[in-house]
DNA sequence: CCACCAACATTCATCACTGTATGTATCTTG
DNA sequence: CAAGATACATACAGTGATGAATGTTGGTGG
C-alpha cells in the first residue's frame, strides 16, 4: 500500500479537507478521528501517521487558511499609518474574507464550532495572536492621530475609540458569519467604519 | 436519603451552579455529568432525577440568567422608539451585563464554551431568538427614524445602518467578555453608540 | 401509624473513542 | 536487486461516558 511522496501529500490534504468539512458541520469536539478518516476515504492509521493527534490536526487545518486579522500586521514601516489607511486596510480584510471560502469556514470553526478551553487552548494561539496584533495596531494609529491634533471633540480617550473600532470590526465579521451572509459585509462594513473614523480623518 | 421539597430544590440549584462553573471553566462538551455531580457533592443519580440529560441541564442553566439582548424586547408600546431611546436601552443592557456576574458567565459559555451544532442546536434557541428580537427592533427604529426626515446624509440604507449598529453592540459584548473585562464596557460602549447614532438623533 | 412515593445512591451493560502495537505492501536508495 | 524505510491498514487494550435498572431511606398523605 506504500504511496509515492506526492500521493502521501495528497492524502494529507484530503485528511485536512475532511476535517475542515466535518469540524464545520458537526463541531470540533463532536467529530472523531474515525469520522474524519472515513470521510477522507481511509482509516485512522493514516491520520496517526500524518498527525500526532486531534489537536495537532486541528492546528494544521487552521494553518492552511489566512485569517482576515492578519491583514493588520504592520509592514514594519516607518510611522504608524493614518486613520484613512486603517480604514482601507480594514475594508481590504473584509473583502478578502468575503472572497475566500476556506477562510470563512475556518473562521466559523474558530468562532462557533469549538470550545476555547483545555487542550484546545494552545491551538487557538494563532488566532489570539492575530487579534492582538490587530488590536495594538489600531490603538497605535488612533493614539498617533489624536495626539497630533490639539483640536477635536475629544482627544483624551484614544484608547476607547480604538477599542470601539476593534469591537465593531470583530462584531461585523462574527455576525456576518453567524447570520450566514445575511448582509453585504463590505457595504455595511464600509459604512460602519467610515462613521467611526469620520471625526478622525485628517484631510477631506 | 429522602429530602424535603425545599432541600430538593436546593439540590437542583446546586447542580445548576456546579454545571455553570464547570461549563465556564472547561467547556460544555468537555464536562461530563460525573464531574458536575462530584462538584455539586452528589452522584449522577441526582442529575438524572432532576434532568433528562446534559442538553436539558444546559437549557435550564441558561434559563436562570437574563440575557442582555432581552433588554430590547419591545414593551408592545405604541410606536417604534426613537434613536435616542435605542441608545439608552443599549447602554442599559451593557450596564446590566457589567453588573451581573451570572449573566457574564452564561454569556461566556454561550459564546466561547460550546459548539453551535448537533444536539446543542435546540439549546441555543433562546439566545438566537433574543438576538433576532434585538435585530428587528433596531431595524424598526432606524427605518422609522430615517423615513421621517427627508434631509440627511443618507436615507436610503437604514438597513445597513441597523446592521452595523447591531454588529457593533454584539462585538462590544463579545470582545469585552473574551478579553476578560480589559476595557470599561459602559464607557467604550457609550462612546461607540453615540458615534453611530449621532447622525440620526432628532433633537439637539 | 403505615404504606407509598420522592429523592437520591449504586450498580450494570454498552459503546465509542483514543493511542499504540503490529502487519504489510510498495517505493526508494545504495 | 536487496534491504530498509515509508505509508498506510488492522488489531488490541484501556478508558471513560452514557442511560437505564435497581436499591435505599426518609418525608408525607390518608
Amino acid at each position: 500500500m506504500r504511496r509515492t511522496k506526492c500521493e502521501a501529500a495528497q492524502t494529507r490534504e484530503a485528511i485536512l479537507d475532511a476535517a475542515e468539512t466535518l469540524f464545520f458541520e458537526n463541531g470540533v469536539a463532536a467529530t472523531s478521528l474515525s469520522q474524519i478518516a472515513a470521510a477522507a476515504g481511509m482509516t485512522r492509521g493514516a491520520i496517526y501517521w500524518h498527525f500526532e493527534n486531534k489537536v495537532d490536526l486541528f492546528k494544521d487545518m487552521v494553518d492552511r487558511a489566512r485569517l482576515p486579522q492578519e491583514a493588520f500586521f504592520h509592514d514594519s514601516r516607518h510611522e504608524p499609518a493614518s486613520v484613512r489607511e486603517l480604514c482601507e486596510k480594514t475594508i481590504e480584510a473584509l473583502a478578502f474574507l468575503a472572497s475566500d471560502e476556506r477562510t470563512q469556514r475556518v473562521m466559523t470553526i474558530l468562532m462557533f464550532r469549538c470550545e476555547y478551553v483545555g487542550e484546545m487552548q494552545p491551538a487557538m494561539a494563532r488566532r489570539e495572536s492575530a487579534d492582538e496584533h490587530m488590536r495594538v495596531e489600531i490603538a497605535r494609529i488612533f493614539d498617533h492621530a489624536l495626539s497630533n491634533r490639539a483640536t477635536g471633540p475629544k482627544q483624551c480617550d484614544a484608547r476607547a475609540i480604538a477599542s470601539g473600532y476593534f469591537c465593531a470590526v470583530s462584531g461585523l465579521i462574527t455576525e456576518w458569519l453567524k447570520s450566514d451572509h445575511a448582509f453585504d459585509l463590505v457595504n455595511v462594513g464600509s459604512q460602519l467604519i467610515e462613521t467611526l473614523a469620520a471625526d478622525h480623518l485628517e484631510g477631506a
